[in-house]
Parts: structure tokens; C-alpha cells; sequence
DNA sequence: ACCTGAACACCGTTCAAGT
DNA sequence: ACCTGAACACCGTTCAAGT
């Protein structure tokens, strides 16, 4: 019997992700929390970005948000807020959701979440790109937050505060 | 004579990702440009990281901005298309960019360019995530646009659209 | 001061071959 | 159908040794 499936690689990856950062989840490590030879995962996926991409859609399948109140502005920003905290989450989750957004290899599920309650396409850009933006320039803070060490951060602004200004 | 330096390194790497994009952009090619062993880099630049945050100095250092006009919001708004146009004006760029800026290796004058306008730093901020998300979000199209061929995008508006809900 | 050569410890991907 | 073994073509970084 074979244990081994795009699902569970992709919860392997989550957990090296978690345990060691991007940087350590690489095939050759995947493939040895499987007992398996590298060239075995290629049977299951395609590539390394597939299975990065197939990570970021299990991280975000288990939100589970509110339903819309009628007040989009409320609805918006509770949601922008839960899905900045699953990026916070796990460690490097935040640069691999902006990686795997940027080349389009999975995550659809989280403009999704913010088009439902959205009035219009620019609105869901503008808050995908707050989202994807802020977390990415929090990196060096977010990290350092994770460890417990202080640093000079390139954003000094909390994400509330940008998300704020725009609605 | 050495004509190999630090700045001439960056000038380097910046012609090889126009060329060949951010993939590309090793020290093994860079050494190759200059008739050089990998090792040699590393008299004159501390690692790969400051390279990249070198390149991108050098990447927005001849932009030169407007004086500001007193209208603080229409000063923000030319100063962000400007950098987003400077962003977009080389391959990867946009990526190089959002790295260096996130591990705070470099390009610490594209934060200055924005401040010097902004009436707070939570303004800054947020026209910083603004930036950076887009130009993230919009990878697939702009590299596209940059070929020739057509894409469906993760982003739909463009980066005035959502500028103009901001500012 | 500046550079070479060689090594170390990795990568992602492919593909014939096995069961 | 699923996996191995071996190879290919790379990486970034270090360091003794040369000039």
C-alpha cells in the first residue's frame, strides 16, 4: 500500500515549512520523510512549484470565515484580518503564499474570500495587494517575532492600521 | 588594474537580469561576465543577498523625483507611479525589488521617496504594501506584457486603479 | 590586496530500468 | 502503476594557497 499522494506531500511540506522555513523545503527533503527516492515524487506532481502550490491551498482549506453581516467594510476587513493571521501563522507561510499567488500555481481559495464580500474587483485587488504587500515587508519582523528577537523592521505600521486607511 | 568593484558587480547583475531574468542572476555568471573565478566575488561583495540589495541602489538611483508640490496626496500618487514604472521597466525587477526590500538588504531610498511626501508613516506604509503586493500580484501579466503573450492574471486592475482607492 | 582551485554540501529535473 | 539509481546541469560559500 502507498501512503504517499499529492495530499500528503503537501502536509509534509507544510510541516518541514513550519519545523525549518522555505528555504529547507526542498524534494530531496520531502522525499525523505517518505522514505523515498526524489524521483518518486515526480510520479505524484508535477513539480516543486505544483507542490508548493498544492501547500498553500491546504493552509488556507481550513479557514473557515463568517458569513457576509451586509456591511462590506466590516466584512472585508474581518476576513483581510483572518487570512494575514494564517500567514502568520507558520513560519515563511506568508513568502510562500505571495510566491505561489505571484506565479498563479494555487491559492485562488484566498482572492476568493475576500471577492465574496467585496463591492468590486479593484477593492479585492487593493486589499490582496495590502495583504500580500504588508506581509512581505513584515518579513524581517514576522521572523524575528517568531524567534523572539528584536529587529529593525522596513514597515512599522500593524497591518490593522494600513487596512484602515483603505476601508 | 581591477576594473572588478562593488558598484561595477551591481551594474553587471542588473544588465544579466534584464537579460535573462532573476533565475539567471548567480555569482557563477556574474564571475563569468568578468573573466573571473565564483571565490573572487567574495573579496569585494559580503554575499549573493548584498549583491541583490546593490543592484537594487543602483536600480533606483538615477530616478529622479519631483519636488514636492504642497498637494501631498498628488506628490504620493506621481512618486508611487514613478517607482512602480521603474519596477516595471526591467525584467524581474519587480521580484528583485519586493526580495531585497523584505530581508532589508537595500533600496531603502524607495521608502524615502514616499515618506518625503507622506503626512504620516502609516501612509507610508501602506503605499509601500501597496507597491510591493501589486507588483507581486501582477508578476505573471508583466512578464508576459514584457514577451508579448496573453495571461490570465491573479490581479485585474491596474496599479493607478488601486492607487486611486488609497490616495 | 586580490585572485585561483578545489572542495563541501547542497539543489530541481529527467529517464531508463526495474517490480 | 509506482518506484529506484544514476546522471545532468547547476547552485552559494569557504578556504588554503598563490602572486
Amino acid at each position: 500500500m502507498s501512503t504517499i499522494s499529492r495530499d500528503e506531500l503537501s502536509r509534509i511540506g507544510l510541516q518541514l515549512l513550519a519545523a525549518h522555513g522555505l528555504a529547507d523545503v526542498s524534494m530531496r527533503r520531502v522525499a525523505n520523510e517518505f522514505q523515498v527516492t526524489v524521483s518518486a515524487l515526480y510520479w505524484h506532481v508535477k513539480d516543486k512549484q505544483s507542490l508548493l502550490g498544492a501547500m498553500v491551498d491546504r493552509l488556507f482549506a481550513d479557514l473557515d470565515v463568517d458569513a457576509p453581516t451586509g456591511n462590506w467594510r466590516a466584512d472585508i476587513a474581518a476576513r483581510a484580518k483572518q487570512l494575514y493571521a494564517t500567514m502568520l501563522s507558520t513560519r515563511d507561510a506568508a513568502e510562500l503564499t505571495a510566491s505561489v499567488l505571484a506565479l498563479g500555481t494555487g491559492g485562488q481559495r484566498v482572492r476568493e474570500i475576500i471577492a465574496e464580500v467585496s463591492p468590486n474587483d479593484v477593492t479585492t485587488d487593493a486589499i490582496m495587494a495590502l495583504l500580500i504587500g504588508h506581509a512581505t515587508l513584515n518579513q524581517q519582523r514576522m521572523q524575528a517575532e517568531a524567534i523572539g528577537v528584536e529587529v529593525s523592521p522596513a514597515t512599522t505600521s500593524t497591518f490593522r492600521q494600513v487596512l484602515d486607511l483603505l476601508v
